[in-house]
DNA sequence: CTGAAAGCGCTTACAG
DNA sequence: CTGAAAGCGCTTACAG
């Protein structure tokens, strides 16, 4: 392995020149650091990570925390893994994978031992055991979603109220009176993610305020359930002309297939949105309007959270992300 | 932060003391351990990871190396991930993500800086950019799938074609003429994981020993598409009555919705297996039998193959794992 | 069975 | 603008 001596010696510098050319944390005559560069790019030289972590007192990783339960949605949890991932690594970071059956006791570990030099919390719930742990930790850490009690924390989220709220807007400003909000299965609300219900409340609160009739199912993700829980939001006269999906991409593609069985056009007979979904809507078979849930989005602020921690101070802080109305042309007047 | 000093002050011994009773790599009286023990207890000690890397040349972390491209199924993948990061966990390991747009370099990367002890590479295509470097990067590697050159590599994977000659042994043995396979997308053979196309000649190689017909569609995973290729399986005088299927969930799902909706049974009028699913088949709509393909136990052998690399020589292999076929009843007689 | 000490490859005050 | 050197916290021969 070549090391930083065989660097200096190829250069004809000493190793702190070297390593100073290398951080850029001193000033280097410009010939200098190319004579550095040049012995880095001909030896291959790559820093000892280890060195650097204890010599720096840096880790470049940072710790990723995704408990995948058996009742979330896997694409969605992928793509804010992978989207930390890429933001981590924009900022020459890596990033170790923790999981769930090591949530807390994993925290402790990498954190005590040094290993990274902050923390991602994704997928919290209401009452999340890592984020109780992580406020008590004393290393940078940033959670991806908004738990119940946010004291002491740095988080970070789509404003999944200010999303719903846009929704039912849209419905209710083109004509519709009574709306139905298509979530999630029942067991996500009780001891799941943080926002469906967040999406539910915000949904049916201003619903109220507009004075629209609003109804809420929870399919489950079988075909079947997901067909029951569409007639049941349509009503048997089917007054229900606004539908709001904020659910799996199979159960939207059910929904619609069922829309299209009975002969409802989009949106000539019932409107439809997805709200805070992470895939292409437009792939759907109607192209839905939707406001888009952009896991890069809410992972690169994150990231960037992480390392304004790590540079100096920041106060704990509950960022709410604008949200986006994107129109696909699924969204009309009632017939 | 508590050193392995405080440790050794605390307890009374030296400080090589303490590591050797902590990595038992060497002899050590009963009391002498107790002490070192209590004092770590006490203090809370942990090692510091850079530390341990630098002087013991061990990372006690593993890359894994993922590609989630577009086509590909994510609660799968994501399972295999997490696969990895639960058996790595159990041999005292952590698990570095390395995404995507990274792949090679990121491999470069983290084995050059002396990040990782070894790697795992999921995913593999025929022709795998991954798989090329790790051959020259002399560090410890396991592939879990076979790519077309496997020379000099260590590779794991359940055995797709055993797995696809068991389910048309299946099918003959009951009595079926004329067999129909549901594969993936087409973009998934072109340029995806390299098993598709093994359980597709498998089982094309399989049924024509076997005296049969074999057709082979590959839907894309809209319904109707779905929908379309389970029909043209079927033909139009519905002679085929073994269907297999290798292709996602809502695929599957959606097979056997369109069964049921032409008053087809399950096994009455067509028998049904899935082949190399990684979901519960028994949760479907109608509970089917299957070949699974089950993450952990690859996984778990890609890891102890990893380790074993690292405590001595492993000779290049490529470990095919036994498929087992779990009946759920969706197989009978033809009508 | 245990200890004193070298050394792993860096970063960063400290000097000049 | 650059260098010599201390020191980060371990592991592991080397002694006894």
């Amino acid at each position: 392995m070549t090391s930083i001596h065989d660097v200096a010696r190829a250069a004809g510098v000493s190793i702190s020149t070297v390593s100073y050319a290398l951080s850029g944390k001193r000033r280097i005559t410009e010939t200098t650091r190319r004579k550095v560069e040049d012995a880095v790019r001909e030896l291959g030289y790559r820093p000892h990570a280890g060195a650097r972590m204890l010599a720096g007192s840096q880790t470049f990783i940072l710790a990723v925390t995704e408990p995948l339960r058996s009742y979330t949605y896997a694409p969605a949890h992928m793509a804010f893994v992978l989207a930390v991932a890429g933001a981590a690594r924009r900022h020459d970071y890596d990033v170790l994978l923790l999981t769930q059956e090591e949530a807390t006791a994993g925290l402790r570990r990498v954190t005590s031992s040094r290993l990274v030099d902050g923390i991602v919390v994704l997928d919290v719930t209401t009452d999340d055991d890592r984020v109780a742990l992580v406020r008590t930790l004393d290393v940078p850490s940033v959670v991806v979603g908004v738990p119940a009690d946010t004291d002491g924390l740095v988080c970070v989220d789509l404003d999944f109220e200010a999303a719903a709220r846009l929704v039912v807007d849209r419905l209710a400003d083109a004509g519709h009176r009574v709306v139905g909000l298509l979530g999630h299965p029942h067991a996500v609300y009780v001891q799941g993610s943080n926002f469906p219900p967040r999406v539910r409340d915000a949904f049916l609160a201003r619903a109220q305020e507009r004075g629209l009739e609003a109804r809420f199912v929870m399919p489950e993700r079988d075909t079947a359930s997901a067909r029951a829980a569409v007639t049941e939001l349509l009503g048997p006269d089917g007054d229900c002309t606004g539908l709001v999906m904020h659910c799996e991409e199979s159960v939207q593609t059910t929904a619609l297939d069922l829309l299209r069985e009975r002969g409802l056009a989009v949106p000539g007979d019932v409107s439809v949105v997805s709200v805070a979904s992470t895939f292409d809507t437009a792939a759907l078979p109607v192209p839905l309007d939707v406001v888009p849930l952009v896991p890069e989005r809410s992972c690169d602020r994150a990231v960037e959270l992480v390392m304004a921690q790590l540079a100096g101070g920041v106060e704990p802080v509950v960022e709410l992300l604008e949200p986006t109305y994107v129109a696909h042309g699924s969204v009309g007047p009632p017939p």
